[in-house]
DNA sequence: AATAAATTGCAATCGAGTTGCATTTTATAT
DNA sequence: ATATAAAATGCAACTCGATTGCAATTTATT
């Protein structure tokens, strides 16, 4: 997502999935859409302009309908909670790494994983929606500063 | 995990984990011994002997310190909980499938990620200790139920 | 059997996420 | 522009998986 130059459009993203152009849903795709990365539910919710205040259940509720609308992804964590990303074709599905040491949720550049996903149709898969790779270790910088 | 034939031995793996061999961590380990698939906290409790009455907060402190042995293996859902398996030489890492119809968590064979290992490493990834691949879609069972 | 250390149970608590309902805002038609 | 119905939002209370503090019990060791 680091890596990201182009960006969706926030009211086209949001008509063409048939969501109306209310304040809270534009800032909270605003939001998104400039993020480097996954975020949390709370993190998203300091980011959207304090001024708003915005409400957790409608951080919440919103981030429902952005998933049900494949406008965002959602990544569950070791920690119990989930992270959210864009789900568009400036995004698109991709590894995620965990560093253990400094808590933090990275990307990855995207895994052709073509052949894996055939061995999984020989078992009791009907059909696959969608295959997540999630990668934990350390990171580069956390090694660097002797954090292990 | 259903194929799995071979199985560890109770006290020798609390031994080699340094851990005491307690009524309630031997009962614990034989269920996830004999499970033949990922176990939930609650499933784990229901199906340790019912007579014995084993505290959730005991179930969660014996997942805890298999998990830190690498005993077990925790796998997040989507559904904000976390399930456990075996980890062992007799059940190496291995992609999970989730079915959204059935809401139940199989296991898939293992996957040669080696080439997908590499391509990490140029990365901001010092070090690899884990990497799960979590598969999501429709069963064949429920396909051929017609619940889709 | 005696002892210290580790384990367990209980009650209370945490925190991410959800639900019901009243209020406000949006989209649409006049 | 204004009225109206439908949708979105805020608030309070709640759910549920998981955790914490502390007292009671069990384990390993002498």
């Amino acid at each position: 997502m680091s890596l990201k130059r182009e960006h969706c459009n926030v009211e086209g993203t949001l008509r063409e999935a048939g969501l109306s152009q209310t304040a809270r849903r534009i800032a909270v795709l605003t939001v998104m859409i400039q993020a480097d990365g996954p975020l949390s539910a709370g993190e998203i919710m300091k980011r959207t302009d304090p001024e708003q205040k915005i409400n957790k259940v409608t951080i919440y509720r919103i981030l429902s309908s952005f998933r049900e609308n494949r406008i965002v992804r959602e990544l569950p964590t070791d920690q119990g909670m989930n992270l959210y990303e864009m789900s568009c074709r400036h995004n698109p599905s991709h590894p995620h790494f965990y560093c253990k040491t400094c808590r933090t949720m990275s990307c990855l550049p995207p895994v052709n994983l073509s052949q894996a996903q055939e061995s999984f149709t020989g078992q009791n898969v009907f059909r696959i929606d969608d295959v997540h790779v999630h990668v934990t270790g350390v990171c580069r910088q956390c090694h660097r500063q002797d954090k292990i």
